[in-house]
RNA sequence: GAGGGCGUAGCUCAAUCGGUAGAGCAGCGGACUUUUAAUCCGGAGGUUCAGGGUUCGAGUCCCUGCGCCCUCACCA
C-alpha cells in the first residue's frame, strides 16, 4: 500500500496509451470478425502500473454502474478512483455503492487517465477500512467553526488539508532545528517537567500532587536551572526542545503549555547565542520557504515569507538596536534623564507612583514608555534585536563588563512578537543568591506559596559554572510566523479549551 | 478582569420594521457506465445556546447565565 502522491507519481502514460490502443484493436477485430474464436483476438496488453492505496472519501459521484470517488490522505487532497460494475470485483462494487463521505477505503487497480485527463485508479478491488459514523462537514467549505476545529482537530485535519500542512511543516522545522544544533555539537537533553520548585522564570506555575511522597509538585515554567546544572556537570553545549507550563492568561500569543527551545553554550555570551539564533531562524525560514514554495508571497531564494499583510525577509542580517538608543530615538531624550522620563510618563498617563503613592523607580517608568512608544517603532517586517536592557530590568542577567548599568541581554522581535530572550548568564553564586533573595523579598502571599530559594542551584554554581550564553526560542511563535498563522492555537495540535461538559452542566437550569 | 461581537437543521449560511423559521451540502428513497462541488426526481430534517421578561405575537427587543471570537488589561 502506498500513499496517494506516490501512486499519482507512478502513472505510466506509455503503458496507458498502449493498453488503450490494444483494446481498440481488439474491439475493431471483433467487429470485423464477430464469429472468430477469442484465441484469434490480438492479445491483451496491460502494462499499466497497479497500485493499492488508502484514503478518506471526500467526494462520491454515483452514476449507476460507474461510481467516482475522490480520496484524500496526508499527501494528496484529492485523488480520483473509478469503480465500474464491469471491471471491479462484485464485493468491491457493492462497497463503492454503500460508501459515505468520510469513510476510509483501500482501493487496488491499474492507473489510467480519464477522458478529461485526470489520473485515476480504475478499481479492481475495494475493501472498507473504517466507516465514518459521524456526519461529515460541508464538503466544499470544510469545517469552518473555529471552536469545533480546535476541539475536534481530527475532523479539522481531514476536512481542511491546510491544517495538516501546518503541522507537517511544524514537524519538519523542529526536526531541522534539532539536526542543525546536533551538527554543531549541541547535545539534546530532557530535564524534569515535574519540579519541587518552579524556577527559571517569573510565571505562576501549575501545582500538582504526588501521592507516594506526599508532596506538592510544580509543572515546570522553564528548564533553565536544570540546563545550567548540566553546564556545571561538564556538558558545554546543551539544548532542550520541550513544553513549559505557565498558569497565566491565554490569548493569541499565549497557550498555558507551549514549546520552547532553550539552549546554553559554555564560554559563549549573548552575542554567541544571538548569532546562533539568527542562523537557526534563517535556516528554519529556508526550510519553510522551500516547503511552501509556490504559495503566494513565498520566496524560497530570499527567503521571504508572508505573515498576514507583512512580507518578512529572513535572509538579510537582522536589525540590531540598543535599548537606550531606541529609547532616545523614540522619545527624544535620554533614558537616564529622570525628570523628562517622569514628565513624559505623566503626559501619557503612565503611572509614576504605585497604589500606595510611593514613587516608582525611574527605570521602570522608562520601561513603560519604552514599551508604549519605542517598541511600536520597530519595523514589523524586519526581524530586530533589542540589545543591552537596563540592568535593573533584568536582575538575573549578568551586567555588562563595560557598563554595569546595562544587562547583557537581547530580545528578538519579529512582527511585533517577542520570539526569544538571549543572555549572558550569571554564574556567580553569591550574586545569584542575592538576586534570589531580592526577588523573594518583594513577593506577596500568593507568590510565596510557589516561589522559594533554590539552594541546590546555588550549590551548583558554587561547584563552578562556566561563563555561558543562553537563549530561549518560542517554537510556537516561530511556527506562527513560518506557517503564516494568526494565533498560537493554529500551530498547536490540541490547544487548551474549556471543557464542554462543564459548560453544559453549568448552563442547565439550576435545581 | 473590562468593553464589543457572535451563537438558527449534522455542516455552510439566509430570515427586511417584531408578523407562518428557509436554502445549499450531507443523510434517506429512486434513475443513470467517463464523472469533476456530477445531474435529475421524491421525501425528510428545528428546544433558533439555556433560562426569564416585554408584547396580541420574539430567531429578532430587554435581563441573567454559558460558550466562542475580537480589542484592551495582566503576563521576564
Amino acid at each position: 500500500m502506498i500513499d496517494l502522491a506516490s501512486a499519482r507519481a507512478r502513472y505510466d502514460a506509455d503503458a496507458d496509451l498502449a493498453y488503450q490502443q490494444r483494446e481498440a484493436e481488439r474491439k475493431a477485430f471483433r467487429k470485423e470478425h464477430p464469429d472468430a474464436p477469442d484465441t484469434q483476438l490480438p492479445e491483451r496488453l496491460d502494462r499499466r502500473p497497479r497500485v493499492s492505496v488508502c484514503g478518506r472519501v471526500m467526494l462520491h459521484r454515483d452514476n449507476g454502474k460507474l461510481v467516482w470517488m475522490n480520496l484524500r490522505d496526508h499527501t494528496d487532497e484529492s485523488f480520483q478512483v473509478a469503480v465500474s460494475k464491469r471491471d471491479c470485483s462484485q464485493s468491491g462494487f457493492a462497497v463503492a455503492k454503500a460508501t459515505d463521505l468520510g469513510d476510509l477505503l483501500v482501493v487496488s487497480g491499474p492507473l489510467m487517465k480519464t477522458r478529461a485527463g485526470e489520473i485515476t485508479v480504475w478499481a479492481e478491488t475495494i475493501e472498507p477500512a473504517a466507516k465514518c459514523l459521524a456526519p461529515p462537514p460541508e464538503k466544499r467549505a470544510g469545517l469552518q467553526d473555529i471552536e469545533l476545529r480546535y476541539r475536534q482537530r481530527y475532523v479539522d485535519m481531514w476536512s481542511n488539508p491546510e491544517t495538516t500542512r501546518v503541522f507537517q511543516l511544524r514537524s519538519l522545522v523542529v526536526g531541522q532545528i534539532r539536526q542543525y544544533l546536533v551538527e554543531r555539537g549541541f547535545l539534546e537533553v530532557e530535564t524534569p517537567m515535574l519540579q519541587t520548585q518552579a524556577g527559571g522564570a517569573a510565571a505562576r506555575p501549575f501545582v500538582t500532587h504526588m501521592n507516594a511522597l506526599g508532596i506538592d509538585l510544580y509543572m515546570r515554567i522553564a528548564p533553565e536551572l536544570y540546563l545550567k546544572r548540566l553546564l556545571v556537570g561538564g556538558l558545554p553545549r546543551v539544548f532542550e526542545i520541550n513544553r513549559n507550563f505557565r498558569n497565566e492568561g491565554l490569548d493569541k500569543q499565549h497557550n498555558p503549555e507551549f514549546t520552547m527551545l532553550e539552549l546554553y553554550q559554555a564560554y559563549g555570551d549573548y552575542h554567541t547565542v544571538m548569532e546562533l539564533t539568527e542562523q537557526i531562524v534563517r535556516h528554519a525560514a529556508c526550510v519553510a520557504a522551500k516547503a511552501r514554495s509556490g504559495e503566494k508571497g513565498v520566496d524560497p531564494s530570499g527567503p521571504t515569507l508572508p505573515f498576514g499583510s507583512l512580507q518578512i525577509d529572513y535572509g538579510r542580517p537582522f536589525d540590531r538596536i540598543r535599548y537606550a538608543e531606541l529609547f532616545e530615538r523614540a522619545l527624544g531624550f535620554a533614558l537616564t534623564d529622570e525628570a523628562r522620563v517622569r514628565a513624559e510618563a505623566e503626559k501619557r498617563g503612565i503611572a509614576t507612583h504605585d497604589d500606595k503613592g510611593v514613587q516608582i523607580e525611574a527605570v521602570f517608568v522608562a520601561n513603560e514608555l519604552f514599551e508604549e512608544v519605542a517598541e511600536p517603532m520597530l519595523d514589523l517586517a524586519r526581524p530586530t534585536w533589542i540589545m543591552d536592557y537596563p540592568a535593573s530590568l533584568s536582575p538575573l542577567t549578568r551586567p555588562s563588563r563595560s557598563d554595569p548599568t546595562v544587562a547583557e541581554r537581547a530580545d528578538l522581535f519579529i512582527a511585533g512578537m517577542e520570539i526569544g530572550p538571549h543572555y549572558t548568564e550569571l554564574n556567580d553564586p553569591d550574586v545569584q543568591a542575592a538576586k534570589f533573595r531580592e526577588q523573594l523579598s518583594g513577593i506577596d502571599d500568593e507568590e510565596s506559596t510557589f516561589r522559594s530559594f533554590d539552594e541546590d542551584f546555588i550549590h551548583a554554581l558554587k561547584v563552578g559554572m562556566p561563563p555561558a550564553g543562553g537563549m530561549g526560542l518560542g517554537i510556537d511563535r516561530l511556527m506562527m510566523l513560518l506557517a503564516d498563522q494568526p494565533t498560537i492555537r493554529d500551530v498547536i495540535l490540541f490547544p487548551l479549551m474549556r471543557p464542554w461538559r462543564a459548560a453544559s452542566e453549568s448552563s442547565g437550569p439550576e435545581k
